[in-house]
DNA sequence: TTGAAAGCGCTAACAT
DNA sequence: ATGTTAGCGCTTTCAA
């Protein structure tokens, strides 16, 4: 049933009818109790194509990752699970599977101009894709990109900066703290920030980073097990290491079971995301948390802002990563 | 732009560029060609709400899963996930944000009657909801549900079952055959089926299970660990413990190590849905994996044939489990 | 092979 | 407070 054929049976305009269900424009509450509860009598819905097509708005954001293998990943989904509650708070549904790799890259763009969505997170793991988004920031469609660096300002986008920075200091402190002297370090890109940052951060505390102490190998735990073997075959192997991700820390801790160094006795590990499962391992991982509640939340609040004034400038939002303590940060032996 | 001023721009009529642009219809090789190009050229996008509107698809699928907080569940988010491929190689995007709990069922059901998805998928932890599902089983929104346990057909719905039964039946075969006589088990729901076939899958080994050695304690680690301490605070502990889900499993195995008890040597555990974390704990989980790869494919294949035939009545697809070998289950020690 | 015209079901000016 | 009218941008008969 259409609205013509529900407002006929009520005896009120279709207009009447519109303006009850969405409570825009002036209605009688007698006539608007009325109207509702027939809908429900009647089993009349608006349709939802029909009101996207005449507002031009569709209540729906997409998730865009440029890089579909890191969906496989557990921190992407648990990063994607807490854009759910802030969308959902404020009327909006999430689009999936605008994941895109170059394959689909037209299809991503066709969404976006066809006006399927109002706005898009972006999210990236090295440095933002800025040619992405002059393709699909608009002002129908404002993005949010989360990244790791500070970025050119574009129009229609806003950044929110996971600060590796204040990370890595957090982390050089910790293990300088605890008297380390010889530290490592896993990578999984080399485009990735994070060393660079690590690297200044410890020579603060007079401490260097050899190359023979740096290993970039990937995103899964057996890369992770391979670089932590390497880094402790060496003459003067390091007493603590810092690993980019807690699925490498994870690898690395299983591998320094297996080649029979006590963690954190012979060796401290310490990892970042803070993944669900981590405070669950024997012993549990110590790690450099991304606060994937508060991104989502400012991302989304960040998002609304861009949605309703699409002129909008907004200002980098920095999240700050927090350390976690567990059981596998200790002083070294000797 | 849109496909009027565009069609006046390349010289056809709207009719012509509406054909040249979905395929349908006969166009002229050469006039295709320079459609195609001048939409590049001009950028013009077809809006997607328009033609949502006009030919009734929205190529959009709903997940939906009635226990909100379940979508903070690793394997929930893993689920979700193994999804996106089988749905994005048949053109179909996933809309998320419809878990519902009782306060948005409202919601939900005006998507689906808006016409905003063209099927659901609906997740759930124990029994399918009959009453959702008569709700949102529609033929504009035919339903493929994912679930335990045989339920009564009912028009536009689908179901694929994760065979608990065939699980009980490995588990239970696999832990007699080790030699384990006292077997204890830790489920998540009063309402799961689990529970009843592994019970039955004991007794055709001559095994029991009686009533203290089974907890029913919920969802996390942290009850999980409660569960193990008060299975094996009494007189004639298990020797094997069979947890409902990995994550059940973990804290078990963790609260296994505060105790002193040594897995698999004083104490064998088992969990259910092989994480993708689970195989790098110390000691390494084994389980009973859930092929959710499998399942989503499979689900998806479903849900394709009942949007192509709305009056279809599909088969129940049984999903089985395969036991993971890994280093959590042992032979008892006396 | 191409085009004209009639909707799809709704909202939003603009009356009344 | 309610109704009339004119689109939103597309697809789809049907005719040429």
């Amino acid at each position: 049933m259409d609205i013509k054929e529900f407002s006929k049976i009520v005896g009120f305009s279709p207009t009447t009818v519109s303006h009850a269900v969405s409570g825009r424009g002036r209605v009688n509450q007698a006539t608007r109790d009325m109207i509702i509860e027939k809908m429900r009598e009647l089993g009349y819905t608006p349709n939802v194509n029909a009101r996207r097509l005449v507002t031009g708005r569709s209540y729906l954001v997409a998730i865009v990752n440029l890089a579909p293998e890191s969906m496989a990943h557990i921190f992407t989904m648990e990063l994607v699970r807490s854009f759910l509650d802030p969308l959902k708070s404020r009327g909006y549904d999430l689009m999936l599977n605008v994941t895109t790799d170059n394959a689909d890259y037209e299809g991503l763009c066709q969404r976006v101009d066809g006006h399927a969505v109002d706005a898009s997170i972006v999210l990236c793991e090295a440095e933002a894709p800025m040619d992405l988004l002059r393709d699909i920031a608009r002002p129908y469609n404002p993005c949010v990109v989360v990244t790791h660096a500070k970025m050119p300002p574009l129009p229609h986008v806003g950044y929110v900066i996971l600060d590796l920075e204040s990370g890595a200091r957090q982390v050089a402190k910790l293990l300088a703290d605890q008297g380390h002297r010889r530290i490592g370090y896993i990578g999984n890109d080399v485009r990735d920030l994070m060393l660079g940052h690590f690297c200044r951060e410890l020579e603060c505390h007079g401490l260097g980073l050899p190359e023979d102490r740096v290993v970039i190998v990937g995103e899964d735990a057996e890369v992770g097990a391979c670089a932590l073997s390497r880094l402790m075959s060496v003459p003067n192997p390091p007493t603590a290491i810092f690993a980019r991700t807690d699925i490498l820390a994870l690898g690395a801790l299983r591998e320094a079971g297996n080649l029979g160094f006590k963690v954190p006795d012979d060796l401290s590990i310490i990892g970042h995301d803070d993944l669900a499962l981590v405070s669950l391992m024997r012993p549990a991982l110590t790690t450099l948390r991304r606060d994937r509640a508060t991104l989502a939340q400012r991302s989304v609040e960040m998002l609304v802002r861009l949605m309703a004034d699409p002129g909008a400038r907004e200002p980098d939002q920095i999240i700050e990563s927090t350390l976690v303590m567990r059981e596998t940060v200790g002083t070294p032996r000797k």
